[in-house]
DNA sequence: GTCTATAGCTTGATAGAC
DNA sequence: GTCTATCAAGCTATAGAC
């Protein structure tokens, strides 16, 4: 394994865990088996280094949501449309090994902050998010495109956060839900945004 | 003002800008006015502090939030429930002045990492939670229990985006929609939300 | 590409005067 | 309760040998 896929995996953990600011080079090269300098060398300061943990698992992402929005019917359905978006996330966390599990908590963080919404949101994830928005217009003509836009919205903040795994729902409800059983909570998941997504169209 | 508040005030607005690694206590206290022994002083260790900025208005939201769900008939509509936990967060944010709006980004952080899901969520948004998860069990009594569980982690998801105005919604939507507009944004939310739960019920 | 060594700064916390 | 001064440790980034 080269040196710089070790640097980025053990990036990607650690700041999964701790965010940007909550982990030092020291930490990540360390944890890599590497010399301090060579994060630097390979990458440029810290913050290059934290986008390019980013970029290489959106690319990858993206490409199978593109090619599995491109694959549904016209016009196509709420569930169809959500379940293209939605499912590769869903696979590779289940499946996908460790590396995908710490790329999901990452997401979570960066989507909720204004902090990297420019850096990554914008520039790693508008183009798959228009491509749903045009599909959701086809799905259903008569919405008001501004609660399409919202419906997005709402969408992106249950999913992000169900991928985070946070483990408080499993707290809450004293362990009757997991916050792990991923392929379980998607089925629900993509009935209970569909139908929010209807609700809006009839307004 | 006591140094204490003022303390309070600048930590808030920094912690939600970058986080609670990404601030400096001589950032705090230099914005604050105030010299840097004085937020240890007060405070103790940085991570009180946090602890410290957050509980101030949790405890004034979760305290209006129980009188709203208090006030409900028996049983609730759906629509209702929703709008008792999550119109406090909106009117505050609205109408409660910057320090609302910085405690609702610096919310949408934690409440999408696991770093803080113990010391803050659990200990002080879990028993709003069970009140609001009481009420949906008599909104829906032929739900199971655990799709309600489901649907309150969506809906916590889908606010604390909303509510952390990103802005990534204006830009997707060229304009359209604006982060910023929360009433207009509100009463989408409200039926997104219905519904999403209503059709869990069904399941 | 990798390593050692280090420059230049910032960090949280606190001791001790007032 | 507030202030000055400081400690020990950590930080990013890089220069220079191999």
């Amino acid at each position: 394994m080269s040196t710089k896929d070790r640097i980025l995996d053990a990036a990607e953990t650690l700041f999964a865990d701790a965010g940007y600011d909550g982990v030092s080079l020291r930490q990540i090269t360390s944890a890599a088996g590497v010399e301090l300098a060579l994060a630097n060398y390979h990458f440029g300061p810290k913050s290059d280094l934290f986008l390019a943990v980013v970029q290489r698992r959106a690319d990858e992402l993206n490409r199978e949501r593109m090619t599995l929005l491109a694959a549904l019917p016209d016009p196509p359905t709420m569930e169809g449309l959500i379940d293209a978006f939605a499912r590769p996330f869903m696979e590779k966390s289940l499946r996908g090994g460790a590396g995908w599990k710490s790329y999901a908590r990452l997401i979570a963080q960066i989507a909720n902050s204004q902090r990297w919404t420019q850096a990554v949101m914008h520039t790693q994830f508008d183009p798959v998010a228009e491509a749903f928005i045009k599909g959701a217009k086809r799905a259903l003509p008569e919405a008001d495109p501004r609660n399409l836009y919202w419906g997005f919205h709402f969408m992106v903040g249950a999913m992000t956060m169900t991928f985070a795994e946070t483990g408080r729902i499993d707290v809450l409800s004293r362990g009757k839900c997991k916050s792990g059983a991923l392929d379980k909570i998607y089925q629900r998941m993509i009935p209970f945004l569909a139908a929010g997504f209807r609700r809006l169209a009839e307004a």
